[in-house]
DNA sequence: TGATTCACTGACCGTGCGTTCAGTGAGCTG
DNA sequence: CAGCTCACTGAACGCACGGTCAGTGAATCA
């Protein structure tokens, strides 16, 4: 069984208290201004200790946001694998992006930071290897199932790919708009706004 | 008239190459790994030279900013301004912003990197101030041409603004996925995709 | 042509960062 | 209770950056 030792409960309890400041700070200050000595302070450590479990900034950053971003992964593949109709699996997925980003909202700053990889050209690969695959593969999971209402006649055929892609970043476009919004409308009213606009379009029909 | 003086022709060239130089390297390594020399050695000059021309780093990639975006949007203003239906003003305005990125590729990291605030907050309200301005009013602008074309009966009613924002973010993913392409489609493949999906949605009609 | 100017240079400086590691002390051990 | 262990600390280090400014020499002037 899993028992967890003494020493196994509180390393975890140092991770996570860790990355959650990462978050925070991040999600105050930005990516390139959030130092170890501001991160360490807001997780009530000193800046040594984020070395005990972490090699450096880059793979705390790296490990922050792959555990955030496996947590949107859950809700967003609970979303897809549900067996109904594509108008109700894209709000749901929808709904999932939404409702995340207004629980996470520090880790939001993060995300954004991530999708573009910066700093010269070998820093650049570890990123694209670690950080871009998790958008691609979100990406690839809603073309599929973008497909499959293709097959059945749900859909007009077209590049499913490109259309996720463009849904997902129109869609991170209102939650950004939701989060600096003094006061956000419900839910429902952005994701009837989305939703409408990715099945029917704009167009007014007579 | 507006005859320049020798002086005048060498400043305009340096603040020129040095704008230039600003964007590829920015380009290249990505907005927090461009440094002050490399941009002085990609433009040819001395580190101390971009002094004589632009206060600090800051106002450099500003400046650089700024007289790229304005070249985007009179292209995006003269597509608006036409007297013609909607679907053809989509469109235009979408072929502007390819082709200009499709044209201007080393801007398009800078692009994506001032729309996000970044630092502590005097410099975000810095940015906030001049950057993100140009990113609202063009964004204003274009929710202003689809309300006129609710007025006119031409759209479905609904929040302009939030539209035009999802439709642009939307746009920008598109072109981000047509830069990293090997070989992009034609632009009027990748526009006859968003315009679809823009003025009719993606549900299969019978 | 000697004097003057001034755009340009690049070695230098201070700062602030990520990273290290000798030291500390709470808690376990025998 | 003496000795030991080891997670934790934070002062110190090296480095790379943005920014400065005394110096240089080509162009201009008188």
């Amino acid at each position: 069984m899993a028992a967890k030792s003494k020493e196994e409960v509180v390393q975890e309890y140092r991770i996570e208290s860790i990355q959650e400041a990462t978050m925070r700070v991040i999600g105050r200050k930005g990516m390139a201004a959030a130092t170890m000595q501001e991160i360490a302070d807001e997780a009530g450590v000193a800046k040594g200790t984020i070395y005990l479990y972490f090699r450096d900034r880059e793979e705390l950053v790296e490990k922050t946001f792959e555990s955030a971003i496996l947590r949107l992964m859950d809700r967003v593949d609970a979303a897809l694998d549900q067996e109904i109709g594509i108008d109700a699996k894209i709000r749901a997925v929808m709904a999932a992006h939404v409702g995340f980003f207004g629980e996470n909202r520090e880790f939001f700053r993060l995300y954004l930071s991530l999708r573009m990889p910066e700093g010269p050209a070998t820093r650049q690969r570890r990123q694209k290897q670690h950080c871009q695959p998790h958008y691609r593969v979100r990406a690839e999971k809603f073309a599929k199932a973008l497909e499959d209402a293709m097959d059945r006649g749900e859909v007009r055929r077209g590049d499913a790919y490109k259309l996720a892609l463009f849904i997902i970043e129109g869609s991170t476009a209102i939650i950004l708009e939701r989060l600096n919004e003094d006061a956000p409308p419900s839910e429902e009213v952005d994701l009837d706004l989305i939703t409408g606009l990715i099945l029917d379009g704009i167009r007014k029909r007579s």
